[in-house]
RNA sequence: GGGGGGAUAGCUCAGGUGGUUAGAGCUCCGAGCUUAUAUCUCGGCGGUCCCUGGUUCGAGUCCAGGUCCCCCUACCA
């Protein structure tokens, strides 16, 4: 027997239930033991960041991420389940620093980086914890850490690094000093979610690094970054997206006194007034004009086309003295009001000597003065210009964007401090002309949003080797050998790409990347394995710590008992392989997409086990959120993966969009569109959430919110009804699957077709998952549970009643039941709990006990209903092969055709009461129909387009032209271009009906004569014809009434109230009721058995007056004759 | 700045190569069906197909110009 069930489920408390039998009766373990051995499909978990509790949007890729290993699992595969961690990088810092409440790089330093950098860990360790928790909630099946074991390392390392630790190992309990075991996460030993901080995985980065260097790739640049002064770190271009925003600024003009031309200036224009103390050049475009001005008394070089823009509105009093190209500018040598400033005249020579004008090609004419003020230390376009041109740099601020000494009264003040000071000398040095507010859009740090500045600094670069101005496939095999881009490229191509636009993009970037900036100047990282040596200036990049052990030389001891991470390892110091000088690690830390990009490496075993790494790379699978990714993620796994092993890192990417509010915008807490994931979780659940992921299309940004929600639990709802109404209608026949008898052959037409159905079901849900399309699998689900409850179950409801014949009901309780398991078996990778929870108690009657029975249910060989019936179906859903192969005897593809047109028949049907004003309950004696549907099944098939329409007969007609006039449609693609000028007249009689049918087909229409093949003659129906048609589909109605139909049509409205009365009333099926009515005498006359029957009646009775007392229900109901009115009420035994 | 994609019902979007009554889903309104149901079925309301001009017998569709939005990419005084 099952278990009762609420018409209303708590989804909330069956997830909740659902986690506590996983955990306890290690449901996921036995999946894990049952693919052991199985072919291996291989999925690679993109490290979350283990910084911050999890959103919704991660719950997005998460649920993609579940679903594809349950399906997998489900046909046999054996998985890795390992998800990670990203761990290391400045947004850990950002918060850790935040947490302390500091503002600077210098506290850092201060407190000391051993304390900062635990914060970091312990940091990284508590969102683990939680994240894992989240996840779990999620019902996300993965290797996972006891999330107590990952905060007791935690609250270890706070302690003491040194404190012995022992924890849940992958087989058995593992042990060690705290910050020792906390770099061995995620190895084989100690099993569990990987971590971007491990040993392993650093120390394969550093092989990377080794063998880019080994290439050459490797170098030092110095550039002028984009920088934030902030963080006191130079952002990289991948960081870079998102990164802009509109800020308002002072602009200026200034002049720029020629040293030849005694008297003239230069105007310049700048938005950085901070960076005119460090003016070098001034570029101007050799093609366009300039024009020499007297303007206020002064003598003003401007560009033409901007001399108006310029001078505001004072333009009007300007002379023109003389114009001159801009190639005729170049070399002239000027004076810049900051030269007398010891810094200036250091780097430019006594009185700023090295002040000149140069050529430009970039230099526009829409824009400022088309004089552009050049500073090689503050600008990116400028460093170019300034090496190509052999100018010296001015470098004026330090890391924390302050300005160095030398700089006058600027020294000592931040960048961003400055500009009234500079305004204020350029004032008094009578070189300001102008200043004026502006808004443009500025780069700032993404990760604390202080606006940037450009710094000249050493950084650490991979090469990505030349850009060919060719096509791919003509380069030659040399020219590729020496660009790192067109390798990753090649590797691009053998990737599945889902969206397709996903390998333009990548490639996209590929082209437009420049080099690599691996290096940061901050200290929780990566510690780059980079030694340059300050005597003799010669690179070495060590490939692992083992090498870095053996060349130690110095401070190895300080190293010990640590992970490799700072301040530790800038102790250790190895010999200069160049001269014997002591080196020491350059100490900068790397770029975190090296700790994300290495992982198909050091979480395959690469190293301790090839046989291992072989059989799981490249991964079958990897997915993530697509925005972005290309530049992170996707990139640095191909960089990584092509250096390594010059092969594809995954057979297939399958990204996705953003998660962004109800209302279409991003999430935020103070527009009232975010939802946090705990909330989600707890109010809409875990499965609702998943279904309506993974039923939005993935290459667009899903809308998320409460309404949504709704939307999405009344289509599970619906599924759960039919559960609902299986068990309920079993206990009151004292139906079990285990004494059911019926077998698929002989089965009803209704019964072989929702089978039919629940194969075709299973075999496209399998298609689309194997294509990762699941959102077309949630389309299909969502239909199937529309089939089996609105046409199924609706039409098959009388034969689950109590009394109905026996045989026939056990064969439709059968039906019904393996329809469903096997709809739920296709939608458990996506709602796990709520399939899960039904499974169980569909499957009451034949659960093995826990332990488990040692061959896979649900196969070809074993199907679930035998399992059931022998007491050894699975204790989970989950633990079940995939449905397709046991249910393809089931499938009867023309009964499902047929069928079709009977749903849409019965469609139409309806639209011709609806038009002739009929409603269904009112009995017709006859439709006439054109089908289109034969074999053994027509006559069963007619059958239940009759009750479905309510006639007493369906006739079959061969021709319908009876039922309908010709009207002709003229082919106007086929005619147009001949009927030329004469189309609208002909177009107009045709509407009009004005058409002469000529012999063969033909027609003439306004006089001119058209073939059978340029015409169509389609059929309308006739006036007064109560009919309609749909693709060849036709249905007539007849719609005479005689004194019986109407009669019936009156006893199927009386019972209507009557059943109405009863719900009202809160009367349970098996309520008896005593029935009075006036009014009805005709109808109760001639149906009351029938009446009796269907409203459970008792008792019926014809009376003048209404009864009196308040046991009563009243109502009324419109018949033929006249209103009734009815009163019943329960019989009490 | 460069490249790409859009603009069609209140909302989300379909509408090969031009063809005369522009569709679907959701929402809203009405009706129908129904003691499993919150589902479902039928019908209705709802459109200057962004604007201007052109080609054509005929333009949502093709062409030119303009306006606005989105994505990618770059960032420049």
């Amino acid at each position: 027997m099952f278990n009762p069930v609420d018409a209303r489920p708590d989804l909330i408390s069956i997830e909740h239930e659902a986690l506590r039998r996983w955990r306890e009766e290690g449901v996921f373990e036995r999946l894990r033991a049952q693919t052991t051995g199985g072919p291996a499909w291989s999925f690679l978990d993109g490290p979350i960041t283990a910084n911050n509790p999890m959103g919704v949007h991660h719950a997005w890729g998460r649920t993609y991420k579940d679903l594809f290993q349950r399906f997998r699992a489900s046909l046999g595969h054996e998985l890795r389940w390992q998800q990670g961690f990203d761990c290391q990088g400045l947004w850990v810092e950002v918060n850790v620093e935040r947490e302390l409440g500091y503002t600077s790089k210098r506290q850092i330093e201060e407190q000391g980086l051993a304390e900062f950098i635990s914060l970091c860990k312990q940091r990284v360790l508590t969102y683990a914890a939680r994240q894992t928790e989240q996840s779990i909630r999620l019902g996300m099946w993965m290797d996972w850490n006891d999330p107590a074991d990952l905060l007791k390392l935690r609250d270890a390392l706070a302690k003491d690094p040194a404190t012995p630790v022992t924890i849940n190992g992958a087989n058995g309990p593992v042990s060690g000093p705290a910050e020792q075991l906390i770099g061995r996460l995620g190895t084989p030993e100690v099993g569990g979610s990987y971590f971007t901080f491990s040993d392993e995985n650093n120390d394969l980065i550093w092989t990377f690094l080794a063998k880019c260097h080994e290439r050459g790739w490797l170098y030092k640049g110095s550039d002028s970054m984009p920088w934030c002064a902030r963080c006191g770190t130079g952002i990289s271009q991948h960081e870079m997206t998102e990164g802009y925003a509109d800020r308002e600024d002072q602009s200026l003009y200034f002049g720029l006194s020629l040293v030849d031309r005694p008297g003239e200036e230069l105007i310049a224009w700048t938005t950085t007034p901070w960076t005119v103390a460090a003016n070098v050049a001034a570029a101007v475009q050799p093609t366009l004009d300039y024009e020499l001005v007297e303007f206020d008394g002064r003598k003003l070089w401007i560009g033409a086309s901007r001399r108006a823009a310029a001078l505001g509105g004072g333009a009007p009093r300007a002379k023109l003295l003389e114009t001159r190209k801009g190639s005729e500018l170049i070399g002239w040598k000027y004076r810049a009001p900051f030269d007398a400033l010891p810094a200036v005249s250091e780097a430019l020579g006594p009185d700023g000597a090295a002040h000149r004008v140069i050529a430009w090609d970039e230099v526009g004419s829409e824009e400022g003065t088309c004089i552009v003020h050049i500073a090689p230390g503050c600008g990116s376009d400028d460093h170019k210009l300034g090496v190509a041109e052999g100018l010296p740099a001015i470098a004026p601020i330090d890391e924390s964007g302050v300005y160095l000494d030398g700089f006058g009264n600027l020294s000592g003040r931040e960048w961003h401090e400055v500009t009234e000071d500079v305004f204020t000398h350029l004032t008094a040095a009578k070189s300001l002309l102008r200043r004026e507010k502006i808004t443009h859009r500025y780069p700032h740090c993404w990760r604390c949003a202080t606006p940037l500045v450009f710094r000249l600094v050493d950084e650490w670069f991979i090469s990505m080797g030349p850009l060919y101005e060719k096509p791919r496939d003509q380069l030659t095999k040399a020219e590729i050998e020496a660009s790192l881009r067109y390798q990753i490229m090649a590797v691009v191509d053998r990737i599945t790409w889902l969206p397709e636009f996903g390998y333009e993009r990548e490639l996209d970037w590929l082209r437009n990347m420049s080099d690599w900036m691996i290096s940061k100047k901050r200290y929780w990282g990566l510690a780059l394995p980079i030694y340059e040596c300050t005597a003799c200036g010669k690179v070495e990049v060590l490939s692992s710590r083992k090498d870095l052990e053996d060349r130690a030389t110095a401070g190895a001891a300080a190293l010990e008992g640590h992970t490799a991470h700072r301040p530790y390892i800038d102790e250790v110091q190895i010999d200069c392989s160049g001269c014997g000088a002591k080196v020491t690690r350059v100490p900068d830390v790397g770029n975190p997409w090296l700790d994300a990009g290495i992982v198909s490496f050091s979480t395959m075993r690469y190293r301790e086990d090839p046989e291992y790494w072989k059989r799981w790379f490249p991964a079958d699978f990897i997915t993530e959120s697509f925005p972005g990714q290309f530049r992170n993620w996707f990139y640095s796994l191909l960089a990584m993966s092509t250096v390594m092993a010059s092969s594809e890192p995954t057979k297939t990417v399958f990204g996705y969009g953003l998660v962004v509010g109800a209302d279409g915008r991003a999430m935020h807490k103070s527009w009232g569109n975010s939802i946090e994931f705990d909330e989600a979780a707890d109010r809409m659940g875990a499965d609702v959430m998943r279904w309506l992921f993974v039923g939005s299309r993935p290459e667009e940004n899903v809308h998320f919110g409460w309404e949504a929600a709704d939307e999405t639990r009344r289509r599970l709802l619906v599924l759960w009804n039919v559960y609902a109404f299986l068990v309920g209608q079993a206990a009151s026949a004292g139906w079990t699957p285990k004494g059911s008898g019926a077998t698929a052959k002989g089965r009803s037409v209704m019964d072989r077709w929702i089978l039919s159905r629940s194969a075709e079901l299973a075999a496209s849900a399998e298609r689309s998952f194997t294509a990762y399309d699941a959102y077309s699998a949630v389309r299909r689900l969502e239909q199937g549970i529309d089939e089996i409850s609105t046409w199924y179950l609706r039409r098959t409801r009388e034969r689950f009643a109590p009394d109905a014949p026996a045989k026939d009901r056990d064969a439709a309780f059968d039906t019904l039941h393996q329809a469903l398991l096997t709809l739920l078996r296709v939608a458990a990778p996506i709602a796990p709990f709520l399939t899960d929870a039904i499974y169980r108690n569909l499957a009451s009657a034949g659960l093995a006990d826990s332990t488990g029975t040692s061959q896979v249910v649900g196969g070809a060989e074993r199907p679930l209903a035998a399992a059931i019936r022998a007491g050894e179906a699975p204790g989970s859903i989950h633990l079940l092969h995939w449905p397709t192969a046991e249910s393809v005897p089931w499938r009867d593809e023309a009964l499902e055709a047929s069928m079709d047109r009977i749903i849409r028949a019965a469609e139409l049907g309806r639209s011709v009461r609806s038009l002739a004003n009929i409603r269904t309950r009112q009995p017709l004696a006859r439709a006439r129909v054109v089908l289109g549907v034969s074999g053994s099944d027509e006559a069963e098939l007619r059958e239940i387009l009759a009750d479905e329409l309510n006639v007493k007969s369906v006739e079959a007609v061969g021709d319908a032209s009876g039922l309908f006039e010709r009207r002709v449609k003229v082919l106007l693609p086929k005619v147009g271009k001949r009927l030329g000028g004469s189309t609208q007249a002909v177009m107009q009689a045709a509407r009009d009906g004005a058409v002469e049918f000529l012999a063969s087909g033909a027609v003439r229409i306004a006089g001119v004569d058209l073939a059978a093949d340029e015409i169509e003659v389609q059929a309308v129906p006739r006036e007064g014809q109560h009919v309609a048609e749909d693709d060849g589909l036709v249905v007539e109605l007849d719609t005479a009434l005689t004194p019986e139909l109407i009669s019936e049509g009156d006893a199927r409205e009386l019972m209507r109230a009557v059943q109405d009365l009863r719900k009202l009333a809160g009367l349970r099926r098996e309520d008896r009721i005593e029935l009075q009515a006036t009014g009805a005498k005709a109808p109760l006359a001639t149906h009351l058995a029938a009446i009796a029957a269907a409203v459970g009646a008792q008792n019926i009775q014809e009376v003048d007056r209404d009864p009196v007392g308040e046991e009563w229900h009243r109502g009324s109901v419109p018949l033929s004759a006249g209103e009734a009115t009815l009163a019943i009420r329960r019989v009490t035994e």
